[in-house]
RNA sequence: GCUCCCUUCGUCUAGUGGCCUAGGACGCUGGCCUCUCACGCCGGUAACAGGGGUUCGAAUCCCCUAGGGAGCGCCA
C-alpha cells in the first residue's frame, strides 16, 4: 500500500507561529443545542486569546434552514457571552457564495478531477441496496467515469442532468493527524467517487464547507465526530484544488441523560430552553467547558480564564452525557458571583424599594434562579395564603394552638416581630420545634431564608394573618 | 451488512509501564457551624467493562469478547 501522505503542507499550523483561527459553522436548521453551544465554545477556546474565532452560517440547504433559526442561534451564542469574541464582519452566509463554490467546482473539471454522473438517484439506491445485500460497503461504481468522453459531451449538450463527482486517485492512502483522535490512515479506495455538485448545480455540504474553511484561512476545525468520515475527502478536495488544509479535531458527541445524543429531541438540550428555566450563561459556559474535557481549574471561570486552562490535547475521546446535577453546581457558583444590586434587578415589583437589598441578602443563599426570588416575595408579601406542606404540618401540630395564642397575643401587644422567638422560648417552646412551627406557619415550608430575617421582612399583618391560619389548620 | 471509533467511581474527569493501597469535582452520606432550614467548612462512600497475553512490574502495550457510538446520500 501507498503511503502518499496528504499531510497538511504548511507547518506554520503545527509550530503556532501563525494565530490560531477557529470557526463555529452552524446550520441553522434548529436551535442551538448543548453540543453545538459547546463545539462553539471549544472552538472559541482554542483561538483565544491571539486568535481568531469566525463564525459561518451554513444556509445552503434552502428546504430545511430557516431565518428564525439563524437569528435564534445568533442570539443564543451572543447570549452565552460569545458574541463579544466573534469578529462580526467575519460572519458570512454561505447562500451568499455560490459563485465562489461554483468557480471551484469549474476548476476542478477543468483539472479532470472531477466527473458528470448521470446515474439517476433510483439507481443509484438500487445499487446501493445490493452491494449492502452482498455484504458490501454501499459506494459508487464509477461507472460515469468510465463513460467515452464523446457521449459525455452528447449527454451534456443534451442537457440531460447530471450531478458532479470527484474522482478519488486509486490507490493512495489518506493520512492526518485529528487533534482529539490522534492519527488516521484512510485508504482512498475505501471512499468512492462522492458527489461535489447536485444535478441543480449547488454545491454538497462538506464541499463549500472545505472550501470556506480554506478560504477563510482557518487552521483547526474543531467540530461533531459525526464529521470524521468526511474528513478524507475535503482533505482529498483541498489539496486537488491546492488549498490550504486545516487541521482538524473531532469532538464525542454529547449524549442526553438518557444515552441519547442530544442532537435527537432530548428534554432540556437546547440553550434557549435552559435559558427559559432560569440558568445563567456564566453558569452553562462553565458547564460546557467540562463536559468532555479536562479543565486545570475547578472554580467558576470567564471566558478568557477558561481559555488559559483550555487544551485541545485535553478533549476526551468517549462521548459525555449531560448531567443537571453538575449544571446545577455551576448555577450555584454562578449565582453566589452575581452582585446584591444585579440580583435586586430581578426582584418582583411586590417587594418594597426599601426591602430590597436586604430582602436579596436574606434570600440568595436559598435561591437558585431568578423565578426562586419571585418564590419568596409571594411567600413573603403575598396576600393569599401559603399551602402548607406535610413536614410542615406536623411542625405545626407538634407545637399545637398555645404557641400561635402566644405568637398572636404578643404581636398584639405591639412586640416586633423579631422578639417573637424570645417570647415563646420564654413560654418554654425552644429550638427546633419553635424554629420549625413559626416557619412552617409563615412559609408553609421547613426549608428558607434565616428566620430572624423573615421575621424583620415580613409585614407584622401578614405574619398575624399566617399564624391565624395556621390555627386554622390545627383545628 | 460493511468500515471506523469509544469503554477509569452514578456523572464529568486525572492518569500515557513503577510516584496508583487509582487522585479531584458533582451527587450521595456522616459531622461541625447554627435556638431551625439553607449557605459554608471538615470527613466518608464509590471505578480501571470481561478474558487472555507481553513484562520483574500494566488503568497504561497487544489480542479476543461484550456493550455503546458514528459513518456508509444529488442531508448537513
Amino acid at each position: 500500500m501507498s503511503l502518499s501522505c496528504h499531510r497538511r503542507a504548511n507547518p506554520a499550523y503545527h509550530m503556532s507561529m501563525k494565530p490560531i483561527v477557529t470557526r463555529f459553522a452552524p446550520s441553522p436548521s434548529g436551535f442551538l443545542h448543548l453540543g453545538n453551544a459547546r463545539t462553539a465554545l471549544f472552538s472559541l477556546l482554542a483561538a483565544l486569546p491571539d486568535g481568531r474565532f469566525l463564525l459561518r452560517i451554513e444556509d445552503t440547504d434552502r428546504a430545511r434552514v430557516s431565518p428564525v433559526f439563524t437569528d435564534a442561534v445568533l442570539a443564543d451564542l451572543d447570549w452565552l457571552g460569545l458574541g463579544a469574541y466573534i469578529d462580526h464582519q467575519a460572519i458570512w452566509r454561505q447562500s451568499a457564495r455560490e459563485a465562489i463554490y461554483r468557480g471551484q467546482l469549474d476548476r476542478l473539471s477543468q483539472l479532470g478531477l472531477s466527473y458528470p454522473c448521470f446515474c439517476s438517484p433510483a439507481e443509484l439506491a438500487h445499487e446501493r441496496e445490493q452491494l449492502r445485500a452482498r455484504g458490501l460497503p454501499p459506494r459508487y461504481s464509477g461507472r460515469c467515469a468510465r463513460l467515452p468522453e464523446s457521449e459525455v459531451k452528447a449527454r451534456l449538450a443534451r442537457g440531460e442532468p447530471a450531478a458532479w463527482r470527484f474522482r478519488v486517485p486509486g490507490g493512495e492512502t489518506v493520512c492526518f493527524v485529528d487533534r482529539v483522535r490522534g492519527p488516521q490512515t484512510v485508504p482512498a479506495d475505501t471512499l468512492g467517487d462522492f458527489v461535489v455538485a447536485r444535478a441543480s448545480g449547488e454545491p454538497m455540504f462538506f464541499f463549500a464547507n472545505a472550501i470556506d474553511d480554506a478560504l477563510a484561512g482557518v487552521t483547526l476545525v474543531l467540530r461533531g465526530e459525526d464529521h470524521l468520515p468526511n474528513t478524507p475527502r475535503q482533505i482529498l478536495l483541498l489539496n486537488a484544488l491546492k488549498l490550504p488544509v486545516p487541521e482538524y479535531g473531532h469532538l464525542p458527541l454529547v449524549l442526553g441523560e438518557s444515552g441519547v445524543p442530544l442532537s435527537k429531541r432530548e428534554g432540556a438540550a437546547s440553550v434557549a430552553e435552559l435559558r427559559e428555566q432560569g440558568f445563567l450563561p456564566l453558569a452553562i459556559v462553565n458547564y460546557l467547558a467540562r463536559l468532555g474535557a479536562a479543565i486545570a481549574c475547578e472554580d467558576l471561570a470567564d471566558l478568557k480564564e477558561l481559555a488559559g486552562v483550555f487544551s485541545v490535547d485535553h478533549i476526551g475521546r468517549s462521548p459525555a452525557h449531560f448531567d443537571r446535577q453538575q449544571l446545577l453546581h455551576w448555577q450555584r457558583l454562578a449565582l453566589a458571583r452575581m452582585p446584591d444590586e444585579t440580583l435586586v434587578a430581578w426582584l418582583p415589583a411586590e417587594v418594597p424599594a426599601q426591602a430590597r437589598a436586604a430582602f436579596v441578602r436574606a434570600v440568595r443563599p436559598n435561591v437558585l434562579f431568578a423565578r426562586d426570588f419571585a418564590y419568596w416575595a409571594a411567600v413573603i408579601y403575598g396576600a393569599a395564603p401559603v399551602t402548607i406542606g406535610t413536614a410542615a404540618g406536623e411542625a405545626l401540630q407538634a407545637v399545637g394552638r398555645p404557641f400561635f395564642d402566644i405568637a398572636l397575643g404578643a404581636l398584639a401587644d405591639r412586640t416586633p416581630p423579631g422578639e417573637l422567638p424570645g417570647r415563646l422560648k420564654a413560654a418554654g417552646i425552644g429550638g427546633k420545634r419553635l424554629f420549625h412551627a413559626l416557619r412552617a406557619a409563615l412559609t408553609g415550608s421547613l426549608e428558607g431564608p434565616e428566620m430572624r430575617d423573615l421575621l424583620v421582612l415580613m409585614p407584622p399583618d401578614i405574619i398575624s394573618r399566617r399564624l391565624m391560619d395556621a390555627v386554622g389548620v390545627l383545628c
